[in-house]
DNA sequence: AAAATATTTGCAATGCAATTGCATTTTTAT
DNA sequence: ATAAAAATGCAATTGCATTGCAAATATTTT
């Protein structure tokens, strides 16, 4: 019998170990994304490189998504419905500058920019800072 | 007599130093954001660290802006029309994949977003990536 | 002009996060 | 059961930003 986890990881060909489903799990239980310490706090005493490893592989397999939101450190997010080979994952990303957490705004999708002549555009990455509805004043 | 030079990082109430001339010299004669350590090796053999700081006196005083290009590595680029007291290089910036250089467009305004109610913006950075009019195939 | 003060510079050192090498353990295939 | 492949854990490295502190330089005051 298969859980609905384990369904998740082979969804993606990924081999369901029990560092992945905890990792899955964890990933699952916060709905902002969070970076290489933060799960590792989680998980403790699991091995850093390890998870770093479980989430390189969810990246690869399209799981996850890492997000540049400026900080310098790598944050990792579920993706929403991106394929399991590719990732479409075009939607903005918000810092709260207040509680410091990243959210994905998966409704809020990045505009067309017009490029000057003789750009070709592959990727795009905008990141919105500011307060978070739970932090308004 | 003051030399162009000399005016500009004054205008900025920056004391004209050599090294702070050389920098500043460098960062005109290229027309793309730079990285310290490209910064490092065009001056070697000059110190890492008071470029470092030479660059963040400029970036305090309004004379180049800090532009995060999702490379991991800071980049400095001479502002356009920024006060000498306040950024608004509110541009999009472009990183070419192939010949790695980071480009502000300054004509590319980052249009405004929807956010979710709730959320509060502060500021944006926008980052596109792909191949710039010298590197297309 | 000399002394006192402030600023700039250069070296050493630290801190933090990402990343890799390699040996060990575990899983999968033959 | 044995061989091959994959996953794990530890140690170590790398790269970059940043700070402390002392020496050098420039500025101000007497």
């Amino acid at each position: 019998m298969t859980t609905l986890l384990e369904q998740r990881l082979t969804d993606h060909r990924i081999k369901p170990t029990a560092m992945r489903l905890l990792v899955l799990e964890y990933l699952l239980s916060r709905q902002s994304a969070l970076g290489l310490s933060d799960i590792e706090k989680a998980m403790a005493p699991a091995d850093r490189i390890t998870i770093y490893r479980t989430l390189k592989t969810f990246e690869q397999n399209g799981l996850v998504h890492l997000i540049d939101d400026g900080t310098g450190v790598h944050k990792y997010a579920l993706c929403d419905n991106c394929d399991p080979a590719e990732h479409h994952d075009t939607h903005v990303h918000f810092y709260c500058t207040v509680c410091k957490e990243t959210y994905c705004l998966p409704d809020t999708k990045i505009p067309d920019i017009g490029l000057p002549a003789g750009f070709i555009l592959s990727e795009m990455n905008l990141i919105v800072k500011g307060h978070c509805d739970k932090c308004r004043l």
